[in-house]
DNA sequence: CATCTCGTGACAGTCGACTGTCACAAACGG
DNA sequence: CCGTTTGTGACAGTCGACTGTCACGAGATG
């Protein structure tokens, strides 16, 4: 979630500002919208002046995105150690389900983000890039699974449907009770999808 | 495509006009990219002033939606009209290689709108909360189907994932020679995922 | 401790989306 | 044919994202 937090002082202090920043951006667009709301306003909550906003982050958009949940991050590295006997369609399943274990400490911080990115069509547009790479990855990583490196299309047409599966679950997470765990809810999808094609 | 056309003199005018705005709109925003073109570049290449630009649309990017290539329009007729004995796969399936049906001489079109809506984020967000409605509209209709009036959660997965066989249809049959139907590859999709998922 | 570096605030400025207003001319309605 | 409605251009203005610059002061460096 951090990364090498060098310690010496000032390093800290640009690394408080940072936090600061992205706390009160996502905070700010969460309840109020993130077109309705300035920098400045971002700035100012976050104890800076509107310059420096810009001096952390080249634009508005970029501070939402700063702060990863990184749910994707190790998708390669899980999908290759899936049991050879699952089939790709299992044993995308499986690294959903697995990269989703004990993504309930996260809930907090996933539904600001969310409220954020859904308050405007610039930072849905900028999620939805970001899947088209994820897609990319999935399918890259059906491929290896199977010695080879480019994707067949088949690839990429599983690697779209789960993440559309993934985002449904995500919702249904976010919208339902925290007792239920989002690893649940995307096996769920997951299962339905098969009993509705079969 | 287009409305009741009023054939009085000034209802002709402004028809002209908006077309013309639209179509140099998408032009230049495909051609150019939709941030970094001015308003008043499309304004001028239409052939009227700035100020009309924001007459006819109330934002920049409205103008990219305002001429619905309507393959959703008619989604619910088409698939309501569907023998009863497909399960709610093969008929949305069966439903969207209908609408696809005839797409091909719509194929400039669609080409100039999708360089257009890929050039920003804004243009894919926005689309992105059409295909939100969308998938209402479809898990609507599979509800419908059924006699029920509140879609059930799997509607809304299946819907979720046809919708994703959609786009990838759509950007394979753009990508792809003029002479493959989307529709053929619509169907092709559905295809992939059954075989991947069984 | 002296010097240098670098993060920051303050300020001024650009650019483009969008709005209000006014006056003209063409089209509408009687 | 005449008064009214209405679309349009011209112009001025707001607002917010983003940039360049400068001077100051607190951390890094020797």
């Amino acid at each position: 979630m951090a990364q090498t937090t060098a310690s010496t002082p000032r390093a800290v202090s640009t690394a408080r500002v940072r936090e600061a920043l992205i706390d009160a951006a996502l905070e700010l667009f969460a309840r109020d919208g993130f077109d309705p709301t300035p920098t400045d306003r971002v700035a100012e909550r976050a104890g800076v002046s509107s310059r420096t906003f810009f001096r952390y982050f080249p634009t508005k958009e970029s501070v939402v995105f700063h702060r990863d949940h990184g749910f994707m991050r190790s998708f390669a590295a899980a999908y290759v150690a899936q049991p050879r006997d699952l089939d790709d369609y299992d044993a995308v399943r499986a690294t959903f389900v697995a990269l989703a274990d004990g993504f309930g400490a996260l809930r907090t911080r996933v539904e600001t983000y969310r409220a954020a990115v859904d308050s405007s069509p610039v930072l849905i547009g900028r999620e939805q890039e970001q899947l088209g790479a994820h897609a990319h990855t999935i399918a890259v990583a059906i491929a290896a699974r199977h010695g080879v490196t480019a994707p067949r299309d088949e690839a990429y047409t599983l690697a779209s449907v789960s993440l559309a599966l993934y985002q449904r679950a995500l919702r249904r997470w976010l919208d339902g009770p925290r007792s239920v765990e989002l690893a649940s809810l995307l096996d769920d999808e997951f299962v339905r999808l098969r009993a509705l094609v079969t």
